[in-house]
DNA sequence: GAGAGTATTGATCGATCGTTCAAAACACGC
DNA sequence: GCGTGTTTTGAACGATCGATCAATACTCTC
């Protein structure tokens, strides 16, 4: 019978993702995989097959699974809505702090380029960002049942908009703007569902 | 006497700012650029120099000369503060669905991988946004003096958390959000100049 | 029209790209 | 311990990358 493979495949693909996060699709080399990963390159092609496409696939999604539907989860567990906001934009810009090697998130760096990738990524992130549109618009209707926001907030542009200043503070904490300005930035997401109070 | 180039240096980076403004630096090849000029490689080394990264720097320059602070200028000429806030945030809008190509801003697209660049490209991409930074300030203080906006919005940080709002926009313009949900999000800027009323 | 000097051309450089493949190494069932 | 079937290995593929360079074409001055 066959012989097991002597590596653990998530550990591995773990280690792709960190590569391609990092650097982007384009500026990643199938020779930085093998390096990150102490494999060699036929062993990566026996293993998943397709080549480059696939190994950015699998590490979108493991990204997507781990580190974007976490974070939602671990928001949806906050039962004051405002707090949930506080807490999200706490910690942009802690992680901005955190990240020295101003990765930012690996979603929003793919999105910029998303027309030159195929389909399967495509949707990957177009789903992860409407999922992060509805956490948002639940969060302001849960806002309003509870009389915490305003009834004059619509719920769906607004959840919107917020979402396209999270993808904007992504980007700008990747360079353009020190902790401070981030900071100073980031405080005033709350002016967006503060509307009428 | 020598002999004159046969090509005109300024239409010669025009194009190639669009190639490198539709496919990214990396993904930009200088067989790429000798398609969309003409030129041959030859010529090209010639004329310019030191290659992809000053090409890229060239048209970079040109691109936040002609666009970036053309922008600027031309809502500096809008007196009433808050009609220039809308023209820019439906302009944002406007371009994007004439952007069937999907390039979106070209700083803001080189911003996010800014750290990738030398010295000259990233104080070209701070210094960009720095200066909209600045007209943002301007805008509200200038608000501020004509009553329109409130003594309770804080010019700096509510500046920066404009220009982040933007980037948001450009960003999400490049595929993720259509125009529908592009509009809807873009129309909740004001919000962020709207605290106290 | 001869000479000077630059622009243009196209072949070519070495390096690296993503990918493939045959041979070697190995763990299992028998 | 031998055969079976998979993994691992490392060389090698053709293509393309950014960049260079000698040869050629050309415009100007005198």
């Amino acid at each position: 019978m066959p012989w097991e493979k002597s590596f653990d495949e998530n550990a591995v693909i773990e280690q792709i993702m960190e590569v391609f996060w990092e650097k982007g699709y384009e500026a990643t080399s199938i020779s930085d995989i093998t390096e990150a990963t102490g494999l060699k390159r036929g062993s990566l092609y026996n293993a998943f097959g397709d080549g480059k496409q696939e190994l950015f696939l699998r590490s979108l999604l493991k990204y997507d699974r781990e580190q974007r539907a976490a974070i939602i989860k671990q928001l949806e567990a906050i039962e004051d809505p405002i707090a949930a906001f506080d807490t999200l934009f706490d910690a942009l810009v802690q992680q901005a702090m955190a990240d020295t090697e101003k990765k930012g998130c690996m979603l929003v760096n793919t999105s910029l380029n998303i027309a030159h990738y195929d389909q399967s990524v495509q949707e990957l992130i177009t789903k992860g960002m409407d999922e992060f549109a509805a956490f948002f618009e639940r969060l302001i209707k849960r806002g309003q049942a509870t009389g915490q926001i305003s009834e004059l907030v619509k719920p769906k542009p607004t959840s919107r908009a917020l979402l396209t200043f999270v993808v904007g503070i992504r980007v700008m904490s990747r360079g353009v703007l020190n902790k401070t300005a981030l900071k100073q930035a980031s405080e005033q997401a709350k002016a967006l569902i503060s509307l009428g109070r």
